[in-house]
DNA sequence: AACTTTTCATGATTTTTTCATATAAAGCTG
DNA sequence: CAGCTTTATATGAAAAAATCATGAAAAGTT
């Protein structure tokens, strides 16, 4: 995983970028305006912000973000106890929150949460009876496997990570596919068709007139 | 929303199904037993389990109904200040975790927090037994989901959203279709009688030569 | 050649609309 | 106020339209 971190005290900085690196791609900055600009030229997995640094707040920075449509999860992490601040901080777009100081394990647990909440991990499970390893396109049915193709990959994983709501064809079409190469709606049939195979029907519904969603 | 609380220290309790009830309907238990069997009858919005209750703990608790595919949203609250337990419970399928004490505004932005995240800050509460979703067109009643087609599902959401007056036809005809494709106010009549076959006849009444009203 | 992706034709299903008829409410008249 | 008329609403059935599922075949890739 690919994650900035923003934070200012050296101390709790150095001890984070040494856990994370452990697992993960770390970029580290102090500054709200480097994190801007990293978060602007390059892509994350994960915002790790400090609300409180010299130049700005994490806050503010997650906001400026959002409104630009990066939708990258994000945990606050800060020394503030009172409850004003965790409101903004969940109303400007964070995923999580947690007050120093904390055990490192809290901020494992934490990450590993928002990775299940969002498909970042190497296998997905769909169910306790079904894996899905996006890597790989590798289902795990019980003891069979399949191996999906890559679109039906992705539909899944992209259907998967937008569980919690109704994703149209239109939709599916615009991010599966590039600009100029997009098919017509009949290749979204057929490709949920192949994926309930796979699947099972009951897993992918269908709202009438809206779209898709993975139950 | 609805929301099962299993939690044992009856002070807190109190506080808490005062608190959230305000908003939500609410049902309280002592027992993990209970618990199970509320769970397993009815389906809820927002579990909040505290971790330790007399006859068993909320993590094995949730992992039974996960095994059986709940993916109800689930707060653990909790006295254990140790990292083991955090870690079981987000293990156990759980989505947030807090610990004793905590202030009620904790409580309520991490509620928000799930709810965005599991695409339920739309959902209304129409009656304290019956909940409607407009985005996927449900209608929760009871244990019963109904599926509500698009036109029943805009009718229905428009009635509610001006639920403090009379609707006429036209003015349906008007807000739900575009247009030069309006039809005739039979179609209000039909639709009007298929939303009362979902939601029972007595919450949409007519009131002779106005309109119709939700309530 | 094998597999994946896409299109197309067809059939099934659900939704939307119309229509005919039944029921109910309000007004009118003797 | 009983009986009649008028008008609005309710209901069931059926036609029309829209949407979706599916199998097969064509086109494209590796």
């Amino acid at each position: 995983m690919k994650i900035l971190l923003l934070e200012d005290d050296t101390v709790l900085a150095d001890i984070l970028v040494d856990f994370l690196q452990e697992q993960n791609e770390v970029q580290h900055t102090y500054s709200m305006k480097e994190a801007m600009s990293l978060a602007e030229n390059s892509v994350y997995d994960l915002y790790i912000f400090d609300i409180n640094v010299p130049d700005g707040d994490g806050i503010t920075l997650l906001k400026a973000l959002r409104a630009f449509n990066d939708t990258t999860p994000t945990i606050f992490i800060t020394a503030f106890h009172d409850t004003k601040h965790l409101k903004a901080a969940f109303e400007s777009g964070g995923n999580d929150f947690i007050r120093k100081p904390f055990e490192l394990e809290e901020l494992t647990q934490r990450i590993e949460n928002i990775k299940r909440h969002f498909g970042l991990e190497h296998t997905i499970t769909l169910t306790p009876t079904l894996t899905f390893d996006p890597k790989t396109h590798t289902l795990l049915l019980q003891n069979e496997t399949h191996t999906l193709a890559q679109k039906e990959s992705a539909c899944l994983h992209y259907l998967y990570k937008n569980r919690s709501r109704v994703v149209s064809s239109d939709e599916l079409l615009q991010n599966l596919w590039a600009y100029d190469e997009t098919p017509s709606e009949d290749t979204i049939r057929t490709l949920i068709k192949q994926l309930r195979k796979h699947l099972g029907k009951e897993h992918i519904i269908n709202i009438r007139g809206e779209g898709y969603r993975f139950e």
